[in-house]
DNA sequence: TTTTATTTGAAACGAGTGTTTTAAGGAGCT
DNA sequence: AGCTCCTTAAAACACTCGTTTCAAATAAAA
């Protein structure tokens, strides 16, 4: 009874177990933790049901293994992007720019069609009703981004206090999650998606938006 | 094989059908649909496992009931604060009165204990995997509290487009839509809620924040 | 009261769930 | 060869699921 054993040798075949991965990575997406069975998983693997429990114990190990690794993934790309633009020194950074390094970074995994795509559907399912422990997203997710963002307002904004800055992220955050909601929710409807909103002039709008938001909170202790 | 049949007599000991309506409520917005068994719903309601589909057919019917019984409540409420408001002719309406009014109309069934705040569990649910046609969703809640809100910012802050005024609906909803997210999650949760955000502060804020915004969006063609 | 209709109850149906068992296959080693 | 270890396969396990059946209980109407 092997749990999370290494690859056996050489990459034969696209090992069963790594299928098995890529197969949970876009069904629990998909379909969520409940409606994927583990026939399901092991017939896209194209292996025996017995895998799942042969190669990581449980479905539920699998469906952590997945999510931690997602999670990492796209917490990481966040605070590089943001990390890249404040190394610069020679043009002074202003608030817009921030916002939409920012902004991009946040969407960009729901941009592509890549596995972070999905995986956002996967997170609001774990907040609603949670499979894992919160400070598995508290920790490895909330916390550094909302952490490395605070470090870039306070260079870029300064004159902003701590509690209004993580009020100003919070809104900033509040409206581009709802972006994505939307996005997902009127993907193939074009009825509505196009026709109210177009894509990038909403995110110019949040950083305009948002941009006159914090720099009236600012305002107050300038 | 009676479909929604109307009350038997007078009110007998509280119907079977009502009560099932009820457990419904609570068990469907607490797990969601698919980890709400038949048996869940009858044995809080107290009767056979046989009386969900004699009285409506099948779960799934069930499920629509409830779902579109709340939706309109919570709907209804909503419009009835911002026309309440919008009815005072004597001292003009500021923006910040009228997002105040918005801000407490959307959280309030976030707030009191009764049956709305479950539901807004659900309704998230509801938008990542749907059981129930989008068009129920739009045409009964998103079109008549976006309408309303239109005709009431137009009024308090006019100069301001259509377009940048449906933005900026988006903005505010997608940061109420967001507090209601955080309270959710960390409800229980001292160490997080209530460290970083006091409930109210951050309802003014996004008043605050949102009417920055607003004005920053209408003085272009102001 | 008898006769209808409506509502309940217990049991069973067939299908699907995660997991375990048991045995067969296959690679690399001495 | 034989031997060990890892991997796969098919079947069965002990559930739970939504729904149906059909007889008993209850209420309404005659």
């Amino acid at each position: 009874m092997a749990i999370l054993r290494e690859k056996p040798n050489i990459e034969s075949n696209k090992h069963v177990q790594k299928r098995l991965l890529e197969a949970a990575e876009e069904l629990f997406c998909e379909n969520g933790f409940g409606a994927t069975s583990v026939r399901d998983l092991t017939t896209r693997a194209g292996c025996n049901v017995a895998a799942v429990n042969y190669y990581f114990g449980s479905k539920d190990n699998l469906y952590e293994e997945v999510f931690r690794r997602q999670l990492i993934t796209i917490t990481d790309k966040r605070i590089a992007s943001i990390k890249n633009l404040m190394s610069r020194k020679e043009p002074a950074i202003v608030l817009e720019e921030l916002l939409r390094v920012f902004a991009d970074s946040f969407l960009e995994p729901l941009l592509d069609k890549s596995s972070g795509r999905r995986f956002i559907k996967l997170m609001t399912r774990e907040i609603i009703d949670p499979h894992l422990p919160r400070s598995l997203f508290i920790e490895k997710m909330i916390v550094p981004t909302i952490g490395t963002m605070q470090q870039a307002l306070v260079k870029v904004c300064p004159g902003l206090e701590t509690k209004a800055i993580n009020m100003c992220i919070f809104s900033l955050i509040g409206q581009l999650l709802h972006l994505i909601r939307l996005k997902e929710m009127f993907d193939e409807d074009e009825q509505f998606g196009t026709l109210m909103f177009k894509f990038d002039q909403v995110i110019e709008h949040v950083v305009e938006f948002s941009a006159a938001g914090i720099r009236a909170a600012s305002k107050g202790k300038d």
